[in-house]
DNA sequence: ATAAGCCATGCAATGGTATTGCATTATTGT
DNA sequence: ACAATAATGCAATACCATTGCATGGCTTAT
């Protein structure tokens, strides 16, 4: 287990220490999006600037993809594409949901082509719906 | 002209103050979206504060509308649809422009439909669409 | 084995923003 | 003109992101 922890991080090429791997063991638990307090909350011993660099490290080599879900709050993901550095493939739909506010990826949904007005060149796109999520529909 | 403006607070059911009236000029003079600190530079004698529950009220009474571009800050645009209380209509596109960090509503590309897994019910929906914008484009 | 160098960590400090309470002032309707 | 109501300005609070700097641990070359 502690393994495999450790090769995902050296795919990425990232080097693996004690935070690095609690961070990333935390991370593969979750089936939705979480943010940088929650990872605080889910670590005894941790300092939150640490987590926060470790989130950057993360990102930039292509282990996880921030999510703007429209709390303000940046929240974070394991990406499932095959990113790599500064090149994430996470062009699918999130879902925000208003009752459990928690922010699940939808990889198999991708965002569809949008037309834009002559002159405009898309780069990125965010595509965030709101609303009640499996769970908590009755 | 300072009657059109307090004409369209009125339609908004909105008190025209002397502040709410200029903010609200400087809204109109806009051709893309501005944050609260925008406004703030913006005019000369403005608390903060006062401009932020300016808009707070703007929002709710549909005269405005937020926009959640990624930045972290809330950039807001006047409604082109005949938004009121709590029920706005702006499913249309947004753009930010990564070159000269503007944001831009697209009134006419509205979102088209997205397919979610089963379960998930959409109540609301924000796109963004990031890259070069017309102006920008060389 | 030892020393130097690199990398990660933790602490402190800074800056920005949103949000609320409360007292004062302005506006409205009678 | 007066009373009731609404808006404003100031202060305070609470988060959060971001950077600098000093420390410590691990790696590598000598
Ligand atoms: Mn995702
Ligand atoms: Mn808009
Ligand atoms: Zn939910
Ligand atoms: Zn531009």
């Amino acid at each position: 287990m502690k393994l495999q922890v450790e090769q995902k991080l050296a795919s990425k090429k990232i080097n693996p220490t004690a935070m690095r791997i609690l961070v990333l063991e935390l991370l593969l638990q979750q089936n939705s999006a979480i943010s940088l307090s929650d990872i605080e909350k889910g670590l005894e011993t941790a300092d939150r600037i640490t987590i926060y660099r470790t989130l950057k490290t993360f990102e930039q080599n292509g282990l996880i993809h921030s999510i703007e879900d429209g709390t303000g709050t940046p929240k974070y993901a394991l990406c499932v594409e095959d990113c790599s550095t500064h090149e994430h493939y996470d062009m699918h739909v999130h879902f925000y949901c208003n009752s459990c506010e928690e922010t699940f990826c939808l990889p198999d949904h991708k965002i569809p082509d949008i037309s834009l007005p002559t002159g405009f060149s898309p780069a990125e796109m965010n595509l965030i719906v709101k609303g009640i999520c499996e769970n908590c529909a009755q």
